[in-house]
DNA sequence: GATGAATGAGGATTCATTCAT
DNA sequence: AATGAATGAATCCTCATTCAT
């Protein structure tokens, strides 16, 4: 009955920093003066709180991905960021707001990685999807983020925010680059028709099913990644087939 | 010290129907006599409870997928099945049987008709993908099941017991079919090459991700599944070319 | 908040059977009609009703003794009993009456048969205890009936109605018993002095400390009952020094 | 199934103070340094915390007293001792650390004192008895700690922990005492035979009979009490017979 | 009469959040 | 700013009691 799931619509487009005021800010800070980074031990006090900052949302990380956000304990995300757990509450308005900023944190980077990777000219379509791959292997897969993805698809249903910032931020720029590249290889002749071009989902489609697979079946059924983005590559491009070596 | 993860080994091959004794007790029976099955209101004890059973289930399909495991409130699925709280008790031990026996009673009806329905000899490839592809249309993206498929995918790494079961009934099934539907389709020169028969993850792997969309994003960007799905069905076959019919 | 002792006294004067109507029914039946003893298997419907009954008390003495009243679980007792958990409220009204028909069942008979032995005309005072105690290890420390003592001892003080039924039925005519002896015995000379006459509880009082020490440290040092009850004597009665005769 | 007794050894030996850590904690402190116990209110943290611990004890004391360890509700412990029901976790692990705590706690300091003053050295055995039941009287059963050894003797069988602790830290050495004083009184003729050296037990039985008598028939028919204890001590006693006076 | 499925009030326990220090 | 003790609403589960069969 008591309607729990307050959504608020926090996570607003970029820019919009929103809530949080305290937690937020010096998040954007001009460099942070010199003179006063004389701090007690590290960093000057704003540094030490971007710190301390940063090793709450690692802990979020950590603790949610472990748990999923409802049986997570701030407690174990105090004690594995070194915090009190009343210290979360300076930094971070409530738990959702934790589960939200770290999306926000650690989602934007690679996305931008990702784009500048694509943007090489005159590469072959087979050599892009390679790179692509690579670095969702090097920086997901092998990496927490694998454990953020995972948590982005089982949570995400429940907090619209973290879905639409998730959309905005990563699948829509994520599909667009994708129909891009599938639209030059198609028209270079490097694919074997417009299917990839059309619904640039079947490009990636493998990677969620990686992390997805990773997830439940590691312990029983090891997947070869590798292997398997190396087969999707020979079904996106054209000639590559096996048949004719 | 909390001793939380009590993560029973409970979801058995089949056949070793297992825990919640009584509530399984009656659910094979010799056809239920039709003459006592005029009882008052609706047909035999029996009768009646396998339908409670089933109502129960179904309200805790709703309610898991609705919140996710650890929020859903058992007085929820207990309002929503219409009956008190401590009856769920009496069909099922507790929270975690009750995620247990949904994924064990919805998931092995599906696999078995997928199964027949791909033993059809003589198809081509692609008219077998596309009455696949249909089914899982039919059957799971336009049902509940849907719902049950993400929950599986969300919950699924804090349930060994329910990722092995679902692998066991499933998965693995499911990768053996398109292994040997690949392969036949790879000999018939149907498939441009091996990829899928060595990976048959990448013929499936669309699925899951409509899924994913459909729960993360149907408000945002909906998903043309079916154009999606033959957009893949053209991937994978050979000559069935884009632009040239 | 919820005031839950509802300490019916329903434990009245024998005779006033009281409550629980169609529980008590047929409990003293004036030798039940022979021609209608020949019921489906043993005697007739009243004599097999009431050794149902008796068969619910004994295991609601088992069950209660071993988990304290509040602890006991219906389910238990109806089990034990061999019987439907409804039965249990067709003989009794509800739990509280189960412990204390239980007591009042119970208590009755062995009371009766101490006052017989304890009227045997000059014996000496000695061996009165001799026999008193004799009976007591025999009929309650040997039987079921120690745990019923330890089960009033224990929830008496939460029961009002037990405990004056108690009173009166064992604790006021033992000391009457107990003062009567001891009175012929200071008479006699075979008491030392009056103390135990004054106080009967004296002579009594390692019976209640054996039915304990048996409770509590059984496990741990085991208590030589009849050395204790022998020594008792030796304390209570004169010349009957140990050793030195 | 239900794996309901949880009986963990808990109550170990003195000195292992054992579970309940942060609660435990800071219980021996190097006297609490003066100057700061001038804080707002009442003292030092680690002081007000111990105080609050003794606050809970006593609720748990007087409620679990009342209505026993089963029927009693920690909401009216929280209640009593003026705390938020959480706060009891904060403190004690669960309800059975609240009673066995409760057990050693209140126990430890008595049996000091009595041990203390029995060792007065050339005393007469009457006296010494007299001293013990005085103390006694005093200091339990006009006090709580009356409750204290009802709900021992009541719940000790379901609680081993206890019961050994209580052995162990009371019973034990009390009877090494008892006997002590015993067999001194034997040799210097004070006591008319060994029976009481054999079987401290019967110097002591009367005082959890008095115990258990007030708690089930004070209302009916209370008791004497120190005429009960002085008759217990003549017949303990040789010549303090009534006849020779 | 018996049964045992169904009920739902009630209890122990957890944990996000607050606040005095 | 940081802490962590305190709070109490909320949750899972139990079990005495009822009632349709």
């Amino acid at each position: 009955m008591a309607e729990r799931s307050r959504q608020a619509r926090r996570l607003r487009a970029p820019g919009a920093v929103s809530a949080t005021a305290r937690a937020a800010a010096g998040a954007r800070m001009p460099a942070q003066r010199l003179s006063q980074a004389v701090g007690k031990t590290s960093g000057g006090r704003k540094q030490q709180a971007q710190a301390r900052r940063q090793a709450i949302l690692e802990a979020v990380l950590a603790v949610f991905a472990a748990r999923g956000y409802e049986a997570a304990r701030l407690d174990d995300v105090a004690a594995q960021a070194g915090v009190a757990k009343g210290t979360l509450y300076l930094y971070f308005k409530d738990k959702q707001a934790l589960f939200e900023e770290l999306v926000r944190g650690a989602v934007t980077p690679i996305i931008d990685r990702v784009s500048a990777a694509a943007l090489v000219p005159n590469m072959r379509a087979r050599q892009i999807l390679e790179l692509f791959f690579a670095l969702f292997r090097k920086e997901v897969l092998d990496t927490n983020r694998k454990l953020l993805l995972r948590l982005i698809i089982a949570e995400g249903p429940r907090f619209p925010a973290v879905a639409a910032f998730y959309h905005r931020e990563v699948v829509a720029r994520g599909m667009a680059l994708m129909r891009a590249i599938a639209s030059e290889a198609v028209a270079r002749g490097e694919f074997s028709n417009d299917a990839a071009a059309r619904f640039p989902q079947l490009i990636v489609a493998p990677l969620p099913v990686a992390v997805i697979w990773d997830g439940l079946f590691s312990e029983i059924e090891p997947l070869d990644v590798d292997g398997l983005l190396a087969a999707h590559r020979d079904l996106l491009t054209v000639s590559a087939g096996k048949h004719a070596p």
